[in-house]
DNA sequence: CTGAAAGCGCTTACAG
DNA sequence: CTGAAAGCGCTTACAG
């Protein structure tokens, strides 16, 4: 590939120069002077070298994301969030996949240090990850869920028990007495909060319901056979709280599985607010969290002058749909 | 952050040895020069910096990732797929999304040869993407779907015609009589064998078969839009062979909102195989794709030393299930 | 406005 | 087995 030296020889001028015309800057350069360069570089088809770049410049222009599953939706499209707002500021999104495997999610934080990203935004499968080798090396990072005060990383989430209750308090608002709370694997600061924004639901209504805890992995797969197996029961809930929309997508399979009928059977809301969440049967009242929003200022936190950690909180929103009952409001 | 000169200054050594431990080679080291460097390493923390590396040692061990939308559940398992494949051969996948966007297609592939990644594989969202960037760098790319002849890319896919043809005569042998074509947007190599490997399967059966051509976005949304549509037709379609388990998706849906019955009243198939055809209601019967194998195949090609560009046929699967009727047989 | 040169942090022949 | 030094391809003070 061509480089710099060579594009300055063809144009006659030197590599100080190339580098100007290329960046902008910091110096001017002659337009006539411009113009030989920029010939120079298409004709030998010259693309400067970002690793070069990076190391004298000191900046890689990029951000570092790690997700326990980049296949699930809702990572998915944060994503694509993420990578529209780090695009729009001239960063590189680099996505890391731990695959559920907390192995990986190591070796790529160990990546990320190495490749030098400027920041990285995370979610761990872990509630306590290893942030040292990024604070070590003064890489800024974020975190999108609650996170354990005392956390070196800025985080910014909706707030989850807030959320939790909101959904749990509709199931009961809509008639329902027996609901299960079916929870994600870990003990982390968000699993803790959607247990205590169900049950905060639960006690503010006064009224005697049943309830059941339940963990699953965050999988159609796992979610589906746990609420094959608890739906078979003769006790059997009426309505699943779900910390997730894939969990929820897991449990209304159950249900037509069982020949048990959404809404009327069994209610269920999710959490997340994936776009699949509209095209469920039928369409899954669940917790939306802003993503785009949430992306764009965790990005513009990161690539900006702002003192960091910050904490903030973002916005949910519940959107009911038809999985827990009639469209729109409370009635039985 | 540490360099390797830090280290060598601290175990009394030079960067030369420094490098030789770290990488173990090209030269030996004696084993109490290694401990020496090796602690004063962990004491300084200290983490090669893989731009520096990649400069001088001509290779970057990444290997790039170009999918239309990485929110789509296929893309998503098929990244998982290659990250895991890369990752056991030391190398780094990094993930372009397109986000269904051919600007950010064409800056993911300069991002990409800026940032010397040693090969590419792409899911192009044009049929005729522009891989000179590419070729010119010397990146090898390879594709995962059919190419029409003359491209300089390699590809992997399993025969796309042959695997329309299987599920299409599926349809028919299960006596849908009206079937729709659900295809995707372009008219790439795929959605033509798409096309030929359906009217394949019509005509070798030589039975009254009535068919519609119907084209969508690879999303539930439009899917679902058009199949509305459609399905409020009189003479509506009694299958949709649908081109993506996505589509299928939201033929599905579309169905379920008419109070149409899946399969009595529309019998629908799709194509990828992602893990979610599996948790439709019914479960959907579809064109698996083997992504695993195609990936590992396709990371092993790109980053061994084959004479490349070649062109390798995937077996596919078709996976019975409950969209077309009672599981197994043809039976109406 | 422009060029020669140092420096970013590694790797790897080249000597010894 | 080990060190001094050149080189990878850029950027940016420093001079002029």
């Amino acid at each position: 590939m061509a480089t710099a030296k060579d594009v300055a020889d063809r144009a006659g001028t030197s590599t100080a120069v190339v580098s100007y015309v290329f960046n902008n800057g910091p110096r001017g350069v002659a337009p006539s002077t411009r113009e030989k360069v920029l010939l120079a570089a298409t004709e030998l088809n010259y693309r400067p070298n970002a690793l070069a770049r990076a190391l004298s410049f000191g900046k890689t222009l990029s951000v570092g994301l790690i997700v326990p599953d980049i296949a699930n939706r809702f990572f998915g499209e944060l994503a694509r969030a993420l990578e529209e707002a780090a695009a729009a500021r001239g960063n590189l999104l680099l996505i890391g996949d731990s695959g559920l495997n907390v192995e990986r999610e190591r070796s790529h934080v160990a990546a990320f240090v190495e490749r030098r990203v400027d920041s990285v935004v995370m979610v761990s499968l872990s509630d306590t990850p290893d942030l040292r080798p990024f604070t070590d090396a003064g890489i800024p990072i974020a975190v999108l869920h609650p996170v354990d005060p005392g956390q070196q990383a800025s985080s910014i989430s909706i707030d989850y028990r807030a959320a939790a209750q909101a959904a749990t308090a509709h199931l009961i608002e809509h008639g329902y007495r027996s609901i299960a709370l079916l929870n994600g694997p870990d003990d982390s600061a968000g699993s803790r909060q959607h247990r205590e924004g169900f049950f905060r639901a639960i006690q503010a209504h006064d009224l005697q319901i049943d309830t059941v805890e339940l963990q699953t992995e965050i999988s159609r797969a796992h979610a589906a056979q746990v609420a094959l197996d608890v739906l078979a029961r003769p006790s059997r809930p009426r309505a699943f709280y779900c910390s997730t929309d894939e969990q929820a997508h897991g449990v209304m399979f159950a249900c037509h599985r069982l020949g048990l009928t959404i809404p009327d059977d069994v209610a269920v809301t999710g959490f997340d607010g994936t776009e699949h969440s509209a095209y469920t049967y039928p369409p899954l009242t669940t917790v939306r969290q802003p993503v785009m929003e949430m992306a764009e200022r965790v990005i513009s936190l990161l690539t900006g002058h702002v003192e960091l950690p910050v904490h903030e909180i973002a916005p949910f929103e519940l959107v009911l749909r038809e999985s827990c009952g009639p469209h729109g409001g409370p009635d039985r």
